[in-house]
RNA sequence: GCCAGCGUAGCUCAGAUGGCAGAGCAACUGAUUUGUAAUCAGUAGGUCGGGGGUUCGAUUCCCUUCGCUGGCUCCA
């Protein structure tokens, strides 16, 4: 019996056709929808589809063009496919696992007698380019798992029978183009000759299922856009990423360096980076005396017996220094807090002392696996600006507030964009399951109080409690962690802490650790990228450099060092005999913001040329006049000479 | 830790199918007295990351170790 169904766009053009006659490409057709040959799927009734779907309900169509973030997923997704499908023809023998989309790409897993080289790659690429060049359609195929099993079984392919038999699922659907077939949900573009800017890009070692017992398979990244010149971009902000890489550019304008003779993930700070630290740090402590936060100072080791009693021993003993010392154990400590409970301890409190946040510049030892040490972003000895906040159960919701707050004045200052996480109790963890739900509500209910969006990120907190991890954004667009507020339940069980209430009774106070930088050194690393290295006059650890054009102006150079060294500007001179383009050039590498040039006319009339590092010079100013301009520039934080885009900080819209 | 790649002067890089190791910049010395991204000349600089092996001979081939890069796993 014929049917007749009514098609529409979404909110627009509809007509009728006759069920199961027309695919959804040929119905889009139909409805005279703009820029077919752009359109790579769509959505049926709100469900995303192949657009060879034959149509047998009455629907609303939305096309999925290509470079919407679905149709980009999808196009990536089907580029794994193609990446596939030429090495399964490249090297015979290869076994396929699985290959999703990612941002600006895809991956794809393979188990081959021998991994991926770096250049097995243009072979495959050029592969690629043949499958792409023959068009072959995308079909869909849905049949019942055993059937699947039975032909990935017959192919050799073991990594599919086993996702099958995980899935747990009746029916499984199978895309094939050309030679290949994939187990997959889809949907998929029409055909190969819709991709038409890619790139492979790398090859790396990956456990199969993440898993690090399990087979390292062989995986192959590649980035795949809409069109060339969206690829052309892409690659051109990776050579600027290349260009702000803080591990070259840190060692390069003297801030810091690694030795291998020194070891691994330690860093040595050179004077301008311990210039830097200096700056920030005094910063932070300050801000944090303004917040009503008391200093404290703990030791580097502590005895083996109170990381037993506070649980890093049975949770983070892999990443922990131990050493004896007459015959005692002793912990290097990889975190702060102990110290400080032992602070809070060491007294009866009041209700009224509370709550206690206590403060620490802490520097903490951790063993980080050697492959996944990077620059200043992962090192294994680093300084955080550590707090431990005790306080009453009422207390907590306030004191988490005022935490976010502090997070947010300070991410202004150094102006970034951040996000928002909540992560959620993990597999290896302490304490009661009530109180982990306490905990992470309090968090959530602090975020949603000031207005805050967040994600959840599941199973992902810290042993002893959730947390609330901040992201922020650099001027690339990159994210990354570095403050994070936790909740703590257990810490004060565990060291019996307690305060006298109203009550005359003792009552368990609760504890939130935090961080607003995070580790000092992976903040610095991001803000070397974040700025290209040329810092904001309040953070330059060398403000302005004077430069003399000849011998005849180093007697009036010299004073001037002194005049501007006596104001607090940090400032050098370069009095060599050196040409001045000579002088400048130097300068300009090091980022110095303020250049004095320093000629005859300058000795005459007693001042300064100040030239930026723009290439911009200023008229001809006395010392006084410069001192206020540096004095007033550094009391905007350099938030006005930045731009990141946009300010927005996480608030609900 | 695992997979892959890499390590030649302070930096950027040449080099040799195994036969005395090279350039530019930086450094140092001298000349030059200079006005906004590199003045000229000269000098010095290396157990080719370290250790072991093969070889008449290793920076080159093999093993091992240290370090770096990109991923995986982990994380501030």
């Amino acid at each position: 019996m014929r049917k007749i169904i009514s098609i529409n766009l979404k909110g627009r053009d509809s007509c009728e056709i006759e069920a199961g006659s027309l695919s959804a490409l040929d119905s889009l057709k139909k409805l005279k929808i703009k820029a077919i040959d752009r359109v790579l799927a769509v959505k049926i009734n709100g469900k995303i589809s192949d657009l060879s779907i034959l149509l047998n309900d009455q629907a609303e169509l939305v096309p999925v063009y290509f470079d919407s973030e679905e149709g980009l997923e999808i196009l990536r997704h089907s580029t794994s496919h193609v990446m596939a499908m030429a090495v399964k023809e490249l090297f015979p023998g290869v076994k396929v696992t699985i290959g999703p989309a990612i941002k600006d790409g895809f991956y794809y897993d393979f188990d081959y007698k021998r991994p991926f080289r770096e250049d097995d790659l243009p072979k495959i690429e050029a592969k690629m380019k043949e499958i792409i060049d023959e068009d072959l359609p995308f079909f869909r195929k849905e049949l019942p798992a055993s059937e699947a099993i039975d032909f990935f079984k017959k192919e050799g392919e073991d990594y599919k029978v086993e996702l099958i038999e995980d899935l747990n699922e009746n029916k499984v659907s199978l895309y094939t183009q050309g030679s290949f077939t994939d187990l997959c949900l889809g949907p998929h573009i029409p055909s190969t000759r819709k991709i038409k800017a890619f790139h492979l890009t790398k090859v790396a070692g990956a456990y199969w299922r993440g898993d690090e017992k399990r087979t390292m398979l062989s995986r192959i990244y590649g980035v795949c856009f809409s069109d060339r010149k969206k690829l052309k971009e892409y690659l051109h902000n990776l050579e600027e990423a290349k260009r702000r890489d803080h591990v070259k550019l840190g060692p390069q304008i003297g801030l810091f360096n690694t030795y291998k003779e020194i070891g691994a993930g330690m860093i040595v700070w050179h004077p301008n980076g311990a210039m830097l630290r200096h700056i920030i740090e005094q910063f932070e402590v300050a801000e944090h005396i303004k917040r009503g936060y008391e200093l404290v100072k703990g030791p580097e080791i502590l005895k083996t017996e109170l990381w037993e009693k506070s649980g890093h021993f049975d949770n983070y003993r892999e990443n922990m220094y131990f050493t004896m010392i007459d015959k005692q154990s002793y912990g290097i400590k990889p975190m702060n807090c102990l110290a400080h409970m032992l602070i809070y301890r060491s007294k009866i409190r009041s209700y009224r002392d509370l709550p206690k946040r206590y403060f620490e510049l802490g520097t903490v030892h951790r063993h980080e696996r050697s492959g996944v040490l990077h620059g200043l972003f992962r090192v294994r000895e680093f300084t955080q600006d550590d707090a431990h906040i005790i306080c009453t159960p009422e207390q907590l919701n306030d004191e988490i507030k005022s935490v976010l707050d502090f997070v947010n004045d300070i991410m202004k200052i150094f102006n970034f964009d951040y996000d928002l996480e909540i992560s959620t109790r993990p597999q290896k963890s302490i304490g009661t399951d009530e109180d982990w739900e306490l905990a992470t509500k309090a968090l959530i209910k602090a975020m949603e109080d000031n207005d805050l969006k967040y994600d959840i990120n599941e199973g992902d907190g810290a042993f002893y409690g959730p947390k609330i991890d901040v992201k922020l954004q650099d001027a690339l667009g990159r994210k990354w962690q570095c403050a994070t507020i936790q909740c703590d339940f257990t810490l004060p069980e565990r060291f019996d802490l307690f305060y006298v209430d109203r009550d005359g009774q003792k009552h368990r106070p609760v504890m939130i650790h935090r961080v607003i930088l995070g580790a000092i050194e992976r903040f610095i690393g991001v803000l070397i990228e974040h700025y290209a290295g040329a810092f904001p006059l309040w953070l330059a650890p060398v403000q302005a450099i004077i430069m003399t054009v000849t011998d005849r102006n180093i007697i009036h150079g010299k004073k001037l060092l002194k005049n501007l060294t006596d104001a607090g500007i940090r400032i050098k001179g370069d009095f060599r005999n050196e040409k001045l383009g000579h002088k400048v050039r130097e300068a300009q590498l090091q980022k110095i913001p303020y250049m004095l040039i320093i000629g005859d006319r300058e000795c005459e009339k007693d001042g300064l040329t100040p030239r930026l590092r723009n290439g911009k010079n200023l008229h001809f100013m006395a010392v006084k006049e410069f001192i206020d301009l540096i004095l007033a520039e550094c009391k905007e934080f350099g938030n006005k000479s930045i731009e990141t885009g946009g300010n927005n900080h996480s608030k609900k819209s």
